[in-house]
DNA sequence: GATCCGTGGAG
DNA sequence: TCTCCAAGGAT
C-alpha cells in the first residue's frame, strides 16, 4: 500500500462521517457487512444530490421497500411519488427497472463485479465502481466529483474538466489499494466533502497536505479548472389549476421520458423559448372562468421556466388523460417541485397538513 | 463529446 | 440577488 492510501485510511478511521447507509470501520471490525441493496440505493440517490437531501428519502425507501424484491414488486407510480422532490427522475425510473432485472434474472442479488453492475439500468462507471468497492471489496477506481477535486489538487492538474477525466482516472487507479478499497473510496469522498472542499479548503487539517502539489505551489482552491457553462435561457408557459366544489383538482401524468418523465402535472401549455408574454388561457384544457394567479419561476438545470398560473372553479368534467384528484390526497401523487409550486400559487394551503374545510 | 436531466442550500 | 454546486447516467 502506498503512502497516500496509508495516510488516508488512518485519517478515515478517525474522522469518517457517520452516514445511515454506511458501515463504518468499527462496525466492520465487529463483523458487520455492507448490504449491497443499501449501498446501491444510496449511491443512486446521491448522484448530483447532497447528503442532507438524500437522508429522509433513503429512510423512506428502506422502510417501505426493505429488500430489492419489495422494490421490484412495488407499484411504479408509488415509487415515483416517493422519489418526488429529489429530482433527476430518470434515476427513479431506472431504479425500478434495475430492481426488476435483479429480481427476474439475478435471484434478487447484486452482481459482485464492476462489469456485472455496469450492465444494470442507471448504473454507470462511477456507481459500478462504488458498489463493487464498498459492497464487495473490489479494488476499483472510484471517481466522483470529490475525487476529481482531490486528485487535481494533489497532482496540480491544470487541464480543465472534463478533458482531465482520463488523467484523473489513471491517477486514481494507481492510488487505489488492494486492501480496504471500499473504505479507501469512501475516505477519498469524505476528504473531498469535508476537507478538500470547493471553496476555502481546510488544508491545515488535510492528511495529504505534505503531498499536495497545488498547496505547495500556490492556491488549491483554484483547481479543478472547468470549462465555462452555457447561459441558461428562459422559457415561458402557463399552468391551469381547475378546482371542483368538493376539493379536487385536475392532474395528468407526463410521458415516461424526458423532462419530469413519468411524473404528475397539472395541465400546462408547451414550454417554449418565446418571450411574448401572451402564452395564456386560450390554451386551457377546457373553457371556464379562468382567473390569473400571477406567475411562478422555476430553475431547471438548463433553462429557467416562468409559468403563468390560472385558476378556475369547475365541475368534475371528464378530460382525456386527466384525473380529478382530492387535494388532501396530493401527498400521494408524484408531483415534482415545480408542480407543487404552481398548485400552491393557486391554492395556498393545498399542501398544508390540515386544510380548512370550507 | 455535447446535451439533457431537478432541486434546494451555501456563500 | 446570484452563482455555484452535490457520491452522474443516458443518449
Amino acid at each position: 500500500m502506498d503512502h497516500f492510501a496509508r495516510k488516508l485510511l488512518a485519517w478515515y478511521d478517525r474522522h469518517h462521517r457517520e452516514l445511515p447507509w454506511r458501515v463504518g470501520p468499527s462496525d466492520k471490525a465487529q463483523g458487520v457487512v455492507p448490504d449491497p441493496y443499501h449501498v446501491w440505493l444510496s449511491e443512486i440517490m446521491l448522484q448530483q444530490t447532497t447528503v442532507q437531501a438524500v437522508k429522509p428519502y433513503f429512510d423512506k425507501f428502506l422502510t417501505r421497500w426493505p429488500r430489492v424484491a419489495d422494490l421490484a414488486a412495488a407499484d411504479t407510480d408509488e415509487v415515483m411519488a416517493a422519489w418526488a422532490g429529489l429530482g433527476y427522475y430518470a434515476r427513479a425510473r431506472n431504479l425500478k427497472k434495475c430492481a426488476e432485472v435483479l429480481a427476474r434474472d439475478h435471484d434478487g442479488r447484486f452482481p459482485d463485479t464492476f462489469e456485472g453492475l455496469k450492465a444494470l439500468p442507471g448504473i454507470g462507471d462511477y456507481t459500478a465502481a462504488a458498489i463493487a468497492a464498498i459492497a464487495f471489496d473490489r479494488p476499483e477506481a472510484v471517481v466522483d466529483g470529490n475525487v476529481e477535486r482531490v486528485v487535481t489538487r494533489l497532482f496540480a492538474i491544470e487541464t480543465p474538466l472534463p478533458t482531465a477525466k482520463p488523467e484523473i482516472k489513471t491517477r486514481t487507479k494507481a492510488m487505489t489499494p488492494a486492501e480496504r478499497p471500499g473504505d479507501y473510496a469512501q475516505a477519498m469522498m469524505d476528504l473531498g466533502a469535508t476537507i478538500c472542499t470547493p471553496k476555502r479548503p481546510a488544508c491545515v487539517l488535510c492528511p495529504l497536505r505534505d503531498d499536495c502539489i497545488a498547496l505547495s505551489k500556490d492556491d488549491p482552491q483554484r483547481l479543478p479548472l472547468k470549462m465555462p457553462k452555457a447561459a441558461r435561457p428562459v422559457r415561458y408557459g402557463a399552468a391551469f389549476i381547475a378546482e371542483t366544489p368538493d376539493q379536487r383538482i385536475l392532474l395528468k401524468t407526463r410521458e415516461n421520458k424526458g423532462l419530469l418523465g413519468g411524473m404528475a402535472e397539472v395541465p400546462t401549455t408547451g414550454w417554449t423559448a418565446r418571450s411574448d408574454g401572451e402564452t395564456g388561457k386560450d390554451a386551457a384544457p377546457f373553457s371556464a372562468a379562468w382567473t390569473p394567479k400571477g406567475e411562478v419561476t422555476h430553475v431547471f438545470t438548463h433553462f429557467e421556466l416562468r409559468l403563468a398560473i390560472w385558476h378556475a372553479a369547475s365541475d368534475e368534467r371528464p378530460v382525456t388523460g386527466g384525473r380529478w384528484t382530492q387535494i388532501t390526497a396530493l401527498g400521494e401523487e408524484a408531483l415534482p417541485s415545480v408542480m407543487k409550486k404552481a398548485i400552491t400559487q393557486a391554492i395556498p394551503d393545498a399542501f398544508k397538513a390540515r386544510r380548512e374545510t370550507s
